[in-house]
DNA sequence: GAATCCTGCATACCGAAGGTACGTACCCAA
DNA sequence: TTGGGTACGTACCTTCGGTATGCAGGATTC
């Protein structure tokens, strides 16, 4: 489709620079990338990684590849972008919600309802969970991940096991949160893919909570380790 | 690479067909399906499905990609092949391991180091955990889940709940089990990508194991709902 | 056992899509 | 005003999944 005049309407420019601050070229640069990424995450959610082709995004963004290759090393590095934000802006809604909550098991229902609200979204199912690992590969997936939601879930995991009165070692503590953080992505999968999220919303709610409550009432009593297989524990 | 000469070897044809039992030329189209599926999974595994292209899988099985169309609708379905096998080979070995045991404890114990084996496995890792929702889809991906793995978690899980005397419904158990089943996922995960497979596979024991007691011990108390969050039960 | 049929491939080709090389307009600084 | 470099646009190349068609040779029928 040549339709090669007209090619950019205005884009909005936040700010007014007087001297040296943004240049007016520098915005209209940050635009057209931010208006790529906007196209390109919404394509990805609704049609996949591989069936969204960069010429349907660069139309949508009304520019051409050209402007594509030079904002982003290729269509990967355009999804890594698109796989940053959506981390990055999740990551922020939970801190939001765990903020102020006083108690650990407050902050951890709570960090769950969050977690359970954001793993819902078509952006966050299709993106990270269900094409960013196989599109980044699982190092950078993973790499990616450690910063933004997971971190989370790592200071919530501190905070519960922090309430007994057992030491925990670093190395554990990574490991009870990684296997935390794929239960509440399974919960949240449950719950996601249910014809009736509500309902599945509260078995969900059930289950994850009758397994928090146990490990609740083995870290109230000061148990340290499970007794199911303490023949194997004495390795370390 | 014209290399048209003596594109097959013999294929070794399991038994002599009399009569009409399998036919010579059966059994030669047979071991050509098998040997695409066979390089398939290699070539899947080791590259991954987007990197690997279907001119050096058939180079691989020494055939032409008429043959591998005239055996499967397409590079997808070639991959759903290469899936099914390694879900049912990973099923058929979890199977084994739990089979005998009598206590459902034991089942439980015995299957998830059964897991944590099969998790580590390269191809399982690859084809099942990483590429296995972007490239069939969430949907048939969960499908195929359903029918091998899976199951076998659904099965523990029944075994394990159903030792306290309360009842459960279906719906609940599901539950249970798909988020179970996500927390043995990232539970292989860990030991998968550590660089220290044997004392992260420790760790994970004792992790799992103490969710596991927890959720014992209440069993056993014949506590029905986690008291955490029984206000938000009574709307079922 | 000869003619026929049909399966099991091989060969040649097409179109889509990612990526690249190069040209160019225009903003900014001097 | 002029040089320079950024921010694109244009044209093209290559790879790869998929298709249409041809053909050989084992199987079937008589």
């Amino acid at each position: 489709m040549p339709k090669s005049s007209v090619s950019k309407l205005v884009p909005k420019v936040p700010k007014v620079p007087s001297v040296t601050g943004t240049s007016r070229r520098a915005a209209y640069s940050a635009s057209t990338k931010r208006a790529l990424v906007d196209v390109a995450e919404e394509l990805f959610t609704e049609q996949g990684y591989a069936n969204t082709s960069l010429d349907s995004i660069v139309a949508g963004a009304r520019v051409t590849k050209g402007a594509l290759y030079h904002h982003f090393a290729g269509k990967q590095a355009l999804f890594e972008a698109v796989f940053e934000r959506v981390e990055n802006d999740s990551a922020r809604t939970i801190q939001k919600a765990i903020k102020g909550k006083g108690d650990a098991w407050q902050k951890a229902l709570s960090g769950l309802e969050a977690f359970l609200a954001i793993v819902q979204e078509p952006r966050y199912r299709r993106i990270v969970t269900q094409e960013g690992p196989s599109v980044l590969g699982y190092e950078r997936f993973r790499e990616q991940e450690e910063r933004s939601t997971y971190a989370n879930v790592v200071e919530i995991v501190r905070a519960v096991l922090s309430a007994g009165t057992w030491e925990l070692e670093e190395e554990m503590l990574q490991t009870f949160a990684r296997i935390f953080f794929g239960t509440l992505s399974a919960a949240g999968d449950v719950v996601a893919s249910s014809e009736e999220p509500e309902i599945a919303a509260l078995r969900v709610r059930t289950a994850v909570g009758f397994m928090l409550s146990g490990i609740q009432s083995l870290v109230d009593a000061g148990v340290e380790l499970p007794e199911v297989l303490t023949e194997s524990i004495d390795a370390d």
